[in-house]
Parts: C-alpha cells; sequence; structure tokens
RNA sequence: GGCUAGGUGGCAGAGUGGUCAUGCAGCGGCCUGCAAAGCCGUCAACGCCGGUUCGAUUCCGACCCUAGCCU
C-alpha cells in the first residue's frame, strides 16, 4: 500500500520484485529455489544471519548443491567478525535488484529478516551509521550507571523520543544518542524529514507459513535436531576457535548460535542446549509473525498445502508478474 | 506393612489463615543502520475427600501418589 507513488487508478508500471517472506522454518528457500530454477528469477537474500561467511548450518544456509542451482545474493558476503546493518542491506540490495533488471530477469528477495524487507520498501531516514566510538562510550555509561540514566538524558535532547522509547531499552536509547551526538540533531527530527524516492520496481509480496503454530515448533525443533546431527557444534567451535569472537559480534548473536556457544563454554548441558535453542527459535518465529500479520497487501501461502506452487502460480498470474515476464522474453 | 519427607500453574521453585512470589516456556505487541537483536505486556496453581473457621493453598484427619529408610 505504502510504496505505490504513483495514484491509484492506472496500473503500475515499474517491473515487479518479489518479496519471499515467512517465519524461519516455514520452507521459504525450498520454494524460492523452484521459483529459480522453474522461472527467469534471481535470487536475492534478505538475512542478517546469513550474510556472514561460516555461519551454514546453524542458519540454515543452503548447502554448495543448491546454491549451484539458485544462486543467492547477499551471502557470505561479511566476516563474522564485522557488523551489517539494514541501511547496508538496503543499498546492497537495490544494486542487486537493478543488476537482475539489467539482466532482463525479475529479483526475488527471500528471507526473514523482516526489518530489511521494511526498511527496503519504506526506506530510511538520512541518519548516520553506527559509530563504534560513540555507541562504546554510551555502552560504558549504561554498564555503569544503567539505561535509566540515559533514558534521562534522552529526555532532554529528544522528548519525543524519550517518550516512544522504554527506558529499559538501551539498545534503542543509544542509537538515539548516537544520533544526537552524531548529527547535532534529533532522530524524531531526521525521522520527519522527508525522504520519499520512488523505487523502480513494484512489490508482490508472498508470504509463506504454515497454518497452525504447531506445525511450526514442531518443525523447529526437528531442524535444531538436525542441525546438531549435521555438526552444528563443530561449526561454531570454528568460530570460537578463531579467538577473536565473542557474544557481542553480531553473527554470534544469532539464534543457536549463542546457545552452542555457551555449551562450549560450559555454561549449558546437552539437554539445555536443545530446550533453549529450540525456544529462542520458537521467539524468533514469534517476532517474525508479529511483523508478517502486518502486512496488508501480500498473499499467504500455506506451507504444508499440497497445491503449493499452483497457488503461487495462480498469485503470479493475479498481480501481472506473468505477463511482465513474457513480455520481457519477447 | 511401618517410619520419615514431600505433593504448588506446561516446567522449576518460594510462600501465606483473607490483597496468594519469582524464573523459564507459552501467548500478544513494539520496532528508522546490532533486528536470528533489543524491549514491553500477559494467561495460568496450590493431589483428593472431609473437618475447623466468617474465610482455607496455608490448620486438623482420612485417602491417593512420589522419594528415602526400616521390616
Amino acid at each position: 500500500m505504502n510504496w505505490i507513488a504513483c495514484s491509484g487508478a492506472d496500473a503500475d508500471s515499474r517491473p515487479p520484485a518479489l518479496f519471499l517472506m515467512g517465519p524461519t522454518a516455514s520452507g521459504k528457500t525450498a520454494l524460492a529455489v523452484e521459483l529459480a530454477q522453474r522461472l527467469p528469477v534471481q535470487i536475492i537474500s534478505v538475512d542478517s544471519a546469513l550474510v556472514y561467511r561460516g555461519l551454514d548450518i546453524g542458519a540454515a544456509k543452503p548447502d554448495a548443491a543448491t546454491l549451484r542451482r539458485a544462486p543467492h545474493r547477499l551471502i557470505d558476503i561479511l566476516d563474522p567478525a564485522e557488523a551489517y546493518s539494514a541501511g547496508q542491506f538496503r543499498s546492497d540490495a537495490r544494486r542487486e535488484i537493478s543488476a537482475i533488471q539489467a539482466a532482463g530477469q525479475i529479483p526475488l528477495l527471500v528471507g526473514g529478516t523482516m526489518l530489511y524487507f521494511r526498511a527496503l520498501e519504506r526506506g530510511l531516514a538520512a541518519l548516520p551509521a553506527a559509530d563504534a566510538t560513540v555507541r562504546a562510550r554510551l555502552a560504558a555509561i549504561i554498564a555503569e550507571q544503567g539505561s535509566a540514566a540515559l533514558h534521562r538524558q534522552l529526555a532532554q535532547q529528544d522528548p519525543a523520543a524519550a517518550a516512544r522509547i522504554h527506558p529499559h531499552d538501551a539498545q534503542r536509547i543509544q542509537r538515539a544518542l548516537e544520533v544526537c551526538e552524531l548529527t547535532g540533531r534529533s532522530l524524531t527530527e531526521l525521522c520527519h524529514a522527508a525522504h520519499n524516492e520512488s523505487l523502480p520496481f513494484r512489490i508482490v509480496k508472498l508470504i509463506i507459513a504454515p497454518s497452525e503454530r504447531s506445525i511450526l515448533h514442531q518443525r523447529i525443533a526437528q531442524r535444531f535436531q538436525t542441525m546438531l546431527e549435521q555438526g552444528f557444534v563443530a561449526e561454531v567451535q570454528r568460530l570460537r576457535s578463531r579467538g577473536d569472537l565473542d557474544l557481542d559480534k553480531p553473527a554470534l548473536r544469532a539464534v543457536g548460535y549463542r546457545q552452542v556457544w555457551k555449551y562450549l563454554e560450559g555454561a549449558l548441558d546437552y539437554p539445555a542446549l536443545i530446550a533453549q535453542g529450540v525456544a529462542a527459535t520458537r521467539q524468533f518465529a514469534k517476532r517474525q509473525l508479529t511483523w508478517l500479520r502486518a502486512e496488508t497487501d501480500a498473499h499467504w501461502l500455506d506451507s504444508a498445502a499440497p497445491d503449493g506452487w499452483d497457488r503461487v502460480i495462480s498469485v503470479l498470474r493475479q498481480t501481472g508478474v506473468f505477463s511482465d515476464m513474457t513480455r520481457r522474453l519477447c
């Protein structure tokens, strides 16, 4: 709804970009690969964990054979010591989308990082990137005096932000103050500044999810077990043995990785590793579903439905994606 | 069979004659460069039967169950 730049009446003539969203373990990858093999589409990953090299088993990264059949862009682009961001994703994704369109194909953005989809679709205000020095200083104050102290400071510098950010939400307080410090202007002010740029594509959203939560929970438990059998612990051990990583690195905050890391530290026994790993994944899926329920212009697919493929085709037909494809092929 | 300890929400675990913790899980939500993150909110219990009491999860008794010890 929000992305339509032109007025409602006339059809959107921009070429389509497909969004395939869904909670973890819902079958996004399998569907994306099938689409990529059968139709003139190319995959862009929308996933804050898959960007990291070395995060494979635990991040459910498609294996090498699958990637050969259906290449994914924005996978394995960073070392786990580095940090990524929604802003970085947005510019990377736009670059990849243009490249795919230039090749006469349709971009298929697949993943579970809803903030990245949101940032791409709605844009971001012109804010400064994270600044390690400023963050370190603010983090030190939080550690010493607690987040409430900084919240009071924020109330001075950006009352509107302080009003909407909970005093316990250290991460957001930190970011808001960081923006003030870096720009001399408030986050609220900068976010209100217009940043309307229409996207050079129209978005067709597909959401894939199981019809029932219990099915998702079952798949999550099963998949975690499989990951362990495939060597998840050894994978994390490799990351640990580098010696330069710790649980504060964004890559290691990924679901499952933190639990295995703690297991290797001896803070968790094996049954606890499984219980906590599975629970963390369920909670992640729940948060993803909260974002997805808010999507008003998406086409929902049931990941367990036997006629899944037909349903996808019919949605693509309905939304004019097919006619766009054939136009391109002619 | 006897003795002792104990039976508290899905799990763990305090406690009280009347406003009946807490943690985890679950559920709902928030989200502008860490987002697989961070944060907020929320449901839910006192083994069973009887008694005492204005009122019992709490006190008394029987019963059932569990653990340990004894025979």
